[in-house]
DNA sequence: GGCATTACTGTCAATATGACGACAAAGGAG
DNA sequence: CTCCTTTGTCGTCATATTGACAGTAATGCC
């Protein structure tokens, strides 16, 4: 039992719902293994360092964006042994949701990023470096799932926006309609999940839409539940 | 950047449901640091071992059970500075739900480990080591919401089981009594949740019961919602 | 047999959801 | 300014799910 040490990184899936897509920040590697390839953007932890405020290091570097305006979480480990060609290396991943910020994508590390629908790294062609397309198929589905009982939605959006902008990011994250009667009923009815700031826009075409703020419920009760599955 | 070199281990929260009580697997630990504290199981990954194959040996190890009949899943990684006084060393925490075993605990490294109530163990006073209070409590949590979505009671439970023996794991697991009739009819009526094996038994007091297996569910639909937290 | 105990079935009201009609409030075309 | 298009918001109704609880069934024990 020799070897016992490991390096230990930190990789990111940054989310973004833009142009009604669901997009994922990635980056050109630049230098082998798989060079050429897109990754998700990650970095070492630093020898005093805790895994979070390496995440949130990493994502500021990489974007740019202000801590305030992301949810970030631990998504998982992976360290299989093969993982990484050069050596024993676990990741800890992370899922970051964000606004689709009006500014690209800024930073000094942030040169090669760029947001990719997530749709085409998926796919058996365009493969991701390392396991980074299966960490991003764990956000995905994360983000997915935990739209039915958190008041995450809200994290897509800017701080002030329309029930309809809400359900703009329930359809494109879920990939599904939504009846926007029912869903302004849900999401009004349901306590903590949006506060009304009083305040109402024009940003669409039709009638001016009132604006919300996120309330403050962890937990969405009841459940917003998708279609149940295809079946199972 | 100089020491890029962690140690990583497994630790396991290994849960079960004995005597109306939510049991944990402990250890004491013989040396230091926090010496004669209770712990969870857990050790070092080894060269060659994915995350999951070391969670694996590490249950068998300490628990001797077949991992035919264990749920087993990653809960997430801990990875403070300063959570080893003997050095950096992060931890990925793994949540294990097991039946109530008639045979005690057996097999070789599990000679100091015991079965003690969760509750006990999260109290301020009888702490655990390292940061284990905190990954205990993370798993319980994820213990509880995860009965809600997740067809998991029955790994609390033996291969065949009554209504009645599941409705009492909900009821230990969450610290609420349900209504008997109104689980028996939900359980029953969510496909895939469970199959009845036409047998029956008379294990209790009265009226003998059906026994019913796992169905092939993975996620239950519609959830078994616990009732709304204290308030929000 | 009678009683205690546990298992199971059925009913009814309250609540939540899906489908969809209707009206409100803007901008733009003419 | 009026009509029309576009969105936002409220209301209605049938259906599904849940919570509360009455009532019947099948045992063991005395």
């Amino acid at each position: 039992m020799t070897s016992r040490q490991f390096s230990v990184t930190v990789d990111l899936a940054v989310l973004t719902v833009a142009d009604d897509t669901l997009k994922v920040l990635v980056v050109r590697r630049g230098v082998p293994p798989f060079r050429g390839r897109w990754a998700l953007p990650g970095g070492f932890v630093l020898a005093r360092e805790d895994l979070m405020d390496a995440a949130r290091r990493e994502l500021v570097e990489e974007t740019g964006v202000p801590l305030r305006s992301v949810h970030l979480e631990q998504l998982g480990s992976y360290g299989s042994p093969g993982r990484d060609p050069r050596g024993r290396v676990v990741t800890v991943a992370h899922l970051a949701l964000l606004p689709d910020l009006p500014e690209p994508v800024a930073g000094s590390d942030a040169a090669g990023a760029e947001w990719r629908p997530v749709e085409d790294l998926l796919s058996a062609t365009r493969r991701l470096a390392f396991d980074h397309g299966t960490i991003l198929a764990d956000a995905v589905e994360r983000a997915r799932s935990k739209l039915e009982y958190a008041p995450l939605a809200a994290a897509f959006c800017p701080p002030e926006f329309t029930i309809a902008e809400l359900r703009r990011v329930y359809e494109v994250v879920w990939g599904t309609e939504l009846d926007p009667r029912n869903f302004h009923r849900k999401v009004t009815g349901t306590p903590g999940f949006v506060e009304p700031t009083g305040e109402s826009t024009r940003r669409g075409g039709g009638r001016p839409a009132r604006l919300y703020r996120a309330g403050d419920a962890t937990l969405l009760h009841p459940a917003m539940l998708r279609a149940p599955h295809p079946v199972r």
